[in-house]
DNA sequence: TATTGTTATACTCTATAACTATA
DNA sequence: TATAGTTATAGAGTATAACAATA
């Protein structure tokens, strides 16, 4: 009766593809010398100057702990600035140098790139299809897309797919 | 002329979609004892009985020295056995017992759990629509379906998301 | 000489908790 | 006393390479 049901390995899919897909991502950032976790970094301070560590690491789903030497890091690279705050001298206020902003912009243009090689299988269709169905299992299952959680946590098993 | 492009970010969805089903499924295997690396052990072994280490490694993408502590924590609690092959006594012959047979079938109701509960927010249509759309993404991208790369290994970047 | 499984070692990434400086 | 940032330490997970037994 039933097809020899595809969906019975979908969530298995899922999570493969979705590996793929960081990885491959990953690939093109280390092309420029980042982690993936440094392009998070870039990509919310380029939204959100003037974000302190602490919050940051709240955006991030990170402890502060961990903040500090990848703040020290593109700091040190030249692609973030800890500026002090008049207000209030305990915190710092983080910012994209130019060289930051610049990579940035390198960081779109993969992000780009990425996108249309992953998807290159399909047609322009069925992409849109997929992008639909995608969102709205992200908004069911209760995550704004804005919110970058998960920098890459201490949760073995993360890593690794369903075996089925 | 372009629609606000939901398919801009579709990897982005696909990496954190990817994640969240490695997860959700990584806590339902850990209810019952088992990593996911342990699930994707005992599954193989329920398709290819007498695997030696060495050939499991190479299924599994792991290098044999890993699978040692693996196959002894599994031995331990009763769940795989070592058996010695009579014609080449180098190498061991993997099996489930009975109880890790059990194991199986646990773990392919989870599956199925997992499955269900992922898709939910989908009318089925939309499921078999996303399944297909995903399988011929896999295809494309050359993963055989069957075969279970990515144990978890050493490679910083693939826990993470891509960060748009 | 090559191969299976094993062990010992080291490396990477991350969290925890104690510490300082400001408030 | 509470909070931002820092440091030191320890832990989990994994790979590498050397090793013993067998072929």
């Amino acid at each position: 009766m039933d097809l020899p049901s595809p969906s019975k390995r979908t969530a298995f899919l899922l999570s493969q593809l979705g590996a793929l897909a960081s990885s491959r991502f990953a690939e093109r950032t280390r092309e420029v010398g980042l982690t993936p976790s440094d392009a998070g970094v870039i990509r919310l301070l380029g939204r959100a100057p003037g974000l302190s560590q602490r919050s940051l690491a709240d955006r991030l789903g990170a402890v502060p702990s961990r903040v500090v030497p990848l703040i020290d890091s593109l700091q040190v690279r030249g692609l973030v600035e800890r500026g002090r705050s008049s207000t209030d001298r305990r915190n710092y206020e983080l910012r994209l140098t130019v060289e930051g902003a610049k990579m940035l912009r390198t960081l779109r243009e993969i992000a780009e790139k990425h996108e249309a090689e992953l998807l290159a299988p399909l047609t322009s269709e069925q992409s849109a299809q997929l992008g639909n169905l995608l969102a709205r299992l992200a908004g069911a299952h209760g995550f704004d897309t804005d919110l970058h959680r998960d920098l890459g946590r201490k949760d073995p098993g993360t890593t690794t797919q369903p075996q089925q």
